[in-house]
DNA sequence: CGATCGTTTGAGTTTGATCAAATGTGGTGG
DNA sequence: CCACCACATTTGATCAAACTCAAACGATCG
């Protein structure tokens, strides 16, 4: 298959965020050749020591890179939303240093690097626009450790919501008022460091303190200041600028004939 | 200057732990030109929000990566040490999310990341093992997360002195039985999301236990393998695999002429 | 020889984990 | 429609890991 005949495509919507993209490079991105790979709640896309395979794109659903510990740990990497193009290069890897798996039923993309090669290459702005995704989504990481290492477990709740808030409405996938969190709360504990148990009053307290609802796995938002205010939110790792350079003039690792 | 007049070019050393480098490209390596930085002691190379310079390489001493939160708390992001080449596409973004600075007296070279993109291109096998390196830079950043989120005190610090020891191992700063931590108990704390009083209470337990000794900032490994399993470390994300693939292949991101 | 910085110790507190059980919810099959 | 099951959420009680505060001790360096 090819994603030419998605009327929603998410990773237009996502790069958008970056910078504008023109109605060719649109086009480059809904022309690129992909396998389409469905998976049910829990399943896992690619596991620990499995050789990668390709570029994954997550057009709906949730998913999440984790990692098993001796004795039933499990921590949560990252989350993977809809638009998120993940493993760029990971192929240079003869196995995967962690598994990835999806929160509910989840479509994948499946592209073959050469692909997203291909369209960096004739699309310089693409390719920018691609490399920022990869160096928000270290970014993200990077955060995830501030919050594990520093903040405190209603810190680290408000924080969590408050960037998965973001980034659904990035991708339109939430309005400013609520959103949809699919996940159990030990699954919520294993992304923050903490038990179910304390998840859950973790929790309790965000909805005392009014900073939200919750109806079924709706997340009302009902004071995001304060709940950024909480978390210690500050949206800049997410690098929401517009891009500011030429691409023309970036000739960084980019193609140069001969 | 350029790195040409270095003997010791702890960037081929560690790229060599990857795949194995010809002459000519370890040539093209020392002839790339750099500015070089000296740093004292906490001295910053960049700052959080800073518009991002050039490509940073670690050449002597121990830097790191850290952000602060308002109430001056302070996460440490990861260790830079000698032959890390650090942000190599980072040019991309407006600012920094967060900030770089030295452990203690620490040189770095300073590229143009047009410099690093020409070796790249010109160097197919270079290009894999930068891309290599930077891999392995998100898989510690990730292991990192596992560390904070879900072991213990005498873990996370087991876990960091094999990580520690392995990587200055690789680029022959540390022989089997020993190596120089130069980074205080505020420090380590910072890293490790712990606060200095219980760093210090966790490091007498390894060594009550007879897993490591101290003398000054010298770590002597008295049991390497108790260490391991304490700390629950296992090497795999470090990706010590020599490259599989023939870099004539790939092709990926990789220019094409016209 | 202070002064500064880092390490160590002690005492008391707090956050979050653990264990166990009750309650709620959604789906399935009879 | 109801009974039942599996799974998730919630509550209570207890426990332990790690934090905080405060002070002493130890190096290192002008």
């Amino acid at each position: 298959m090819s994603l030419s005949g998605d009327h929603y495509n998410p990773l237009i919507r996502k790069l958008e965020a970056f910078s504008p993209l023109s109605d060719e490079e649109k086009a480059a991105i809904r022309a690129a050749p992909a396998q389409l790979r469905q998976l049910g709640p829990r399943e896992d896309l690619i596991r620990e020591d499995d050789p990668p395979t390709g570029v994954n794109l997550v057009l709906d659903g949730l998913a999440y890179r984790y990692k098993l510990l001796p004795g039933g740990r499990r921590q949560i990497l990252s989350w993977l939303a809809p638009g998120d193009l993940c493993d760029t290069r990971v192929f240079i890897l003869r196995r995967m240093d962690h598994a990835i798996a999806a929160f509910v039923p989840t479509r994948f993309a499946i592209f073959n690097p050469d692909t997203i090669a291909g369209l960096g290459r004739r699309h310089p702005r693409l390719r920018r626009a691609i490399w920022w995704s990869d160096l928000v989504e270290e970014a993200i990481t990077r955060e995830w450790l501030v919050n594990l290492g520093q903040r405190t477990a209603v810190e680290r709740a408000a924080h969590l919501l408050c960037e998965i808030h973001y980034r659904l409405r990035i991708v339109g996938l939430a309005g400013d008022g609520s959103f949809t969190l699919p996940v159990t709360q030990n699954e919520l504990g294993d992304t923050l460091g903490l038990s179910t148990v304390h998840v859950n009053r973790t929790l309790q307290e965000l909805r005392r303190e009014g900073l939200i609802a919750q109806h079924g796995r709706e997340i009302v938002v009902l004071d995001a200041d304060g709940l950024r205010r909480i978390g210690g939110f500050n949206p800049n790792y997410l690098h929401p600028d517009a891009d500011s350079e030429d691409p023309a003039d970036d000739g960084l690792w980019a193609p140069r004939p001969g």
